[in-house]
This record gives C-alpha cells, structure tokens and sequence, in this order.
DNA sequence: CACTAAATCCAAAACGTTTTGGATTTTATT
DNA sequence: AATAAAATCCAAAACGTTTTGGATTTAGTG
C-alpha cells in the first residue's frame, strides 16, 4: 500500500509538498503538482482515511443506531426507508455511515456513547428508540452530536425530525367523520413512543372540535404489533357492535384489525372502515387496501442526515423538522353505513 | 477526550503499562491493573479505535456494498433482511459495518476499491450486483477480501454464499406438474442475474424429466419489475390461453402477473397457477397468498459475514455457502381445472 | 543590479495507539 | 548471600497523514 513517503520519495519533493498538492492547496506550483498527481497515480495511490482521521480529528463518519433492526422490521419497511434516505443524504455529503449494532451481547456492556467514542463518529442519528430508554438521555447528555427520529427533542447540538403527528391524526379523523362515522374507536400504540402521544392528541382534538363525545375505554393498545392489535380488536369488536370505524396508529395494527374484523365477518369498508398510519407497503396491497396516513419514510431519513450535518457544521439551523404528512385514500374505508 | 497518556499521568506508570494493562497482557502486576483499571474509569477514558487501526493496521470494520439500495428496494424486503443478517453476525463477531453509497455522484469518479481502501475495511460484502458490473471485476481483482451474495465466484480471499437455485425452480416446477399441469410458462428476470440462469436452468430441467416439451418463448422476461411483468404477463396471456400455470423468478414479477390475471378476469388460483421467489413479505399478504420459493434471506447475510470474517481469519473454510430454499404452499396455486 | 514581495518548498511536530527490546525489580534457588 | 529466573515496567519507534513556521527560490520593481 503506497503512501505519501513515496511519492514523495519518487517525485522528489517533501510529504508536506505531496499532501498539499493532492489536496490543492495554492502553494505548490502547477507543475510539480502534476507530477505528483501522476506518480500518485502511478502508484496506485490511495489516501489513508484512518491516518487522516488521527489527525484531523475528524472521522467524516456519522453513525446510525437502530433500536431493533432485526427481521421484525422487514414488514415494517419504515427503517428501511429511513435508512435510505440518510444513506443517500450522507452520501451526497460526502460522509459515510457506520451502523451499530445494538441488539447483540455487546450492548449490555458497551453504551452507545462508547461505541461512538470509539469510532469517533462525529456524530450519530437515532431511530425506533423509545421515550424510556435509558440510552437515549445518555446520549442525549454525552457532547455527542445527534438528531433522534420521532423523538422531540433538541438542545446544543441535539436535533430531530419527524412528521405532525397530531396534524396527521386529525386529518384521518376528519375524514371520517366527513364520511358520516360518530363511533370511531382508536387502536393506539404503546405509551413509550412519542408518536402514540401525538396521535392519540390529534384523534381527541378532532372528536371534541365535531362534539362527539370522548370514551377512553374506546383506544385500545395494540403495542404497535399486528397480532397484539388483532386479538385486542376482536375483544373489542365483539363487544361494541356499535363502532363503525377504528384509526389506527399504524398500518400493521390497521392489518390486525383487517383480520380481526374478518374472522367476525365484518366486512370492511361496508360495515368498518379502517384507517392505518405509516403506508408501509402492505398498505397498498392487502385486501382491502389500507386507507392510512403516509410518511415520506425517505424524506425523513434525508432531513435527518442534513440536518445532523448541518449541526456538525455549527450551521444555523432549525434543530426540529417537522414534515408534513397526508392522507391517502383507498378501499379500507367508506360512507358509514350503519343505521344509528 | 482522555488518551492513555492522560491516565500514565495520573496513574504514574508510563504509556506502555496503561496500554497493555487495559488489553490483559500478562506483564502487568493485578495491583497495577487495577489502579489502572479504576483511573480509566474515573477519567471516562475511551480508547481510540482509529489510532488503533492506524498502528495495528486493521480496522475491524467490513463494508458493505449495495448496489441499489434505494426504495425501490423497499417492496423487496430482501435488501433490509439480508442486512439484518449481515449486521448480527458482524455485531457477534465484534466487528462495525460501513454503509459505502454506490448510487451517488460519488460513484463515478471513486471506484468501490478506492473506497475501501481509503477507508480501510479489512472486507467487503457485495450485494444485488450484476454480472456483467464492472466493478464486480475490479473488486474481484483487487486485493481485498470479500463475499458477494449471489454471484457465484471463488478464489482467494473471495467467495460467494447463494441458495440453490436450480433446486428452488425444480421443486417449485415439480410441485406443479404434480398437481396436473402441462402448460407451464415462466416469467424470468433479466439475463444479467446469475439467479435468473439457474432458475431457468431448474424450469427446463423439471419439464424435461417430466418429457414436457419447451417452447423457447414461453420464457418470457419480466425485468425483476414488477410492472414489466405485468405488462409481459398481460401480452402473453391474451394470446397463449392454454397456459395453466406460470412459475416467476420473483415475487414482485408474480404480483405483477396476479394484477394482469385480474385484468383479463383469469381467476387465480382455479384458471391460473402462479408460483413466485423470495418470499418477500408482500407474497403472504397479497390476495391470493403466493405460493413460493422461500429463501432465507436474513441467512443469506449471517452466512456472508461469517464467511468474510472465515475468510480475514484464514480460517479453512468453503468458499461458497450454498443455502436450502423451501417451497411455501399458498393460495395462489391450485389442482389444474382446465380441460385438456 | 539591489531589494522586496510573492511563490514555492520543506523539516519537524502532532494525532493516540501498539509493540519492540531491554532495563529494573522482585522472587526463588543454591 | 549470591545468583538465576521470573515478574514488572518503560523509552522510543512506528503507523500515515496534516499543519506550522520558516527557509529558499523566483519574479517584480526601481
């Protein structure tokens, strides 16, 4: 592996010569840049990003910490979308991403602000990590520069993005009172997770501004997982024959409640409409198709990445990022067709 | 940020002892590796991976090269749970995982051996890449290490972990014939897929051994997509009326042949048998369930990574890992009911 | 030509580790 | 007590860069 010893050493000129000219900096004559850059060529030359990192004190790496990116989450295509948009958003930044694993052994002994002290990433993006994990204050406390997804908070060098989440939730609920539906149930998911907050906010909000009255036994836990949702939907749908429809906090509770309702043979939309949240892409093709409330997944990974950059880069900027969210109709949802 | 040097210094002992008390060496009197041990801890010292890697020339870390990881690979769920995979298995074997971008502007002028050289990655994994890519070659022929998924190639410091191919097309194919079909079509992939060969290879070999004749034509080429298979699908079926089955390369190709059959009010499965490949999360989901070829895809990583750290190790091992697939019975595919 | 300014170059230090080869101290053996 | 062996420690070099502060050369000016 050649080095900037010998070009220097063939070209006949310093290493400091040699480093200033691949790296052009303006006192080094034409000339004698080009020669170098032709015996680095000639060597095959590549620069040592880890030497350079020594002693620049900068790692051009951020990294990405996924709470649970395992099998599970390949039906929630979300990390993976994310993880696209940061992916080309780095890239396009000239960084690159170093991924942590943070459901392996190493984790009970290694904390996150460890594993990013010793990589010296410069930086680092949460996702899927829940309000009450005790990492995420570490991190948050650490000098360690970062923008959580779906978490609000900010500070020194501390960002986030995520989607109007009441906004969005509204816009569901809206839409189905537009189609005439007053029993509307909410099939949240667990506290822990922000989003479930927000939504559950934006569900009540838009109830109370048509005055249909609150019951709070009607928003159901589905802990963000399908059959968790399904078992507590078929409890519920078997006892409150008078529900019409159910927002759900994402379109995998939305699929349970789909099953749910058809091992009762209660025909959705006809009889239930259904609203998920996320438009995964099941959404789209399960049967019915999931009327829910879409999230640029890649859009929010891209903000992310910008705007942990932007933070490194001590740019003024806006610490929260909030995108917009909007609804998406399909075939889960219909006129209420119930009589009163 | 504390180094060793701050902790020889206030410890009182020198650098060396520090550093070879932290990493167990022998030479080091319990007493003093304790103070040494409890100073580290008081001064949050955290140890520097990359002047390691620097001095020791080796960076524990593994690249990861994805040729199109972008959302179009989100329906596919293949990507995301081969990475799932490949991370497990690496997080096991204390190694990081660098994401390298390939589908930047980045690309064209930095070759992927630059990129791996600059960074230092004691190996690279190769993921969705085409045959006739020409960095496949130059990876190849570089010299660093690395495993690609899918391609079957071998040779030093280099190897490939796929599932059979061959064996997945016969048992799919067969499974067809036994229940009654003549008049099998397939929907492959692009030619440039060593997966699209060999499943072809399987399809040919199980009507041979069935002495079903071949029509050349009946081979048609879905592109991976799965709007071109659609759009082939619907071409084929209007004019060739007495195919009862067709077996696809993909899943994404089978749902585009399940749309076209709807199109042309073919009822699937009673008029239409259709077998996809992958199992991807949509083929449980879509209506009917697909039949398919089931690979394990989160497998398929976890052997990749074992295999590269096999191979940095110069541990014996095989070079290629070759992985069952299984066929999976769905509703998709039925007893053939067409009059002969 | 003499002098100054600008252009071009370079030696050495620094980044935070690991490792080598030896020095010093302690322990064991006679 | 003298010696050998073992245990414990350390100074210095090395990894491949960037950067500092100055040295040398060239060009410009009167």
């Amino acid at each position: 592996m050649t080095t900037i010893k010998d070009i220097a050493r063939v070209a006949g000129v310093s290493i400091t010569t040699v480093s200033r000219a691949l790296n052009g900096y303006s006192d080094v004559s034409e000339k004698t840049r080009r020669r170098i850059q032709e015996v680095a060529k000639e060597l095959k030359y590549s620069p040592n990003a880890v030497a350079r990192s020594l002693v620049m004190n900068r790692s051009k790496t951020i990294g990405l910490l996924v709470s649970e990116i395992s099998r599970e989450g390949a039906k929630d295509n979300f990390t993976f979308e994310v993880l696209c948009g940061i992916n080309d958003r780095v890239a396009e930044l000239d960084y690159d991403l170093i991924l942590f694993n943070t459901n392996s052994a190493q984790q009970k002994v290694k904390s996150y602000t460890q594993l990013c002290r010793e990589r010296r990433v410069e930086g680092v993006i949460l996702q899927g990590i829940k309000t009450d994990d005790p990492y995420l204050e570490e991190v948050i406390e650490s000098d360690i520069p970062c923008v959580v997804v779906d978490v609000p908070i900010t500070g020194n060098k501390v960002g986030y993005v995520s989607t109007d989440n009441v906004d969005g939730a509204k816009k569901a609920v809206q839409y189905l009172i537009d189609l005439g539906h007053q029993q509307i149930a909410m099939m949240n998911g667990h506290k822990k997770a922000f989003v479930s907050q927000k939504r559950k906010e934006g569900y009540l909000a838009t109830l109370e501004e048509n005055e249909i009255p609150i019951k709070e036994d009607w928003i159901l836990n589905g802990e963000f997982r399908e059959e968790q949702a399904e078992k507590v939907a078929l409890y519920f749908l078997r006892n409150h024959s008078n529900v019409t429809a159910i927002f759900c906090a994402s379109d995998l509770m939305a699929l349970g409640v789909l099953k749910a309702a058809k091992t009762l043979n209660i025909p959705v939309p006809s009889q239930l409409s259904v609203i998920g949240y996320d438009d995964i892409v099941l959404a789209e093709y399960a049967t019915p198709s999931l009327t829910t409330v879409a999230q640029d997944k890649y859009q929010i990974g891209y903000e992310a990445a910008g705007l942990l950059i932007d933070l490194l880069a001590e740019k003024e900027t806006n610490n929260a990022r909030i995108l917009k969210s909007n609804l998406k109709i399909r075939q889960s949802t219909d006129f209420n067709n119930k009589k009163a």
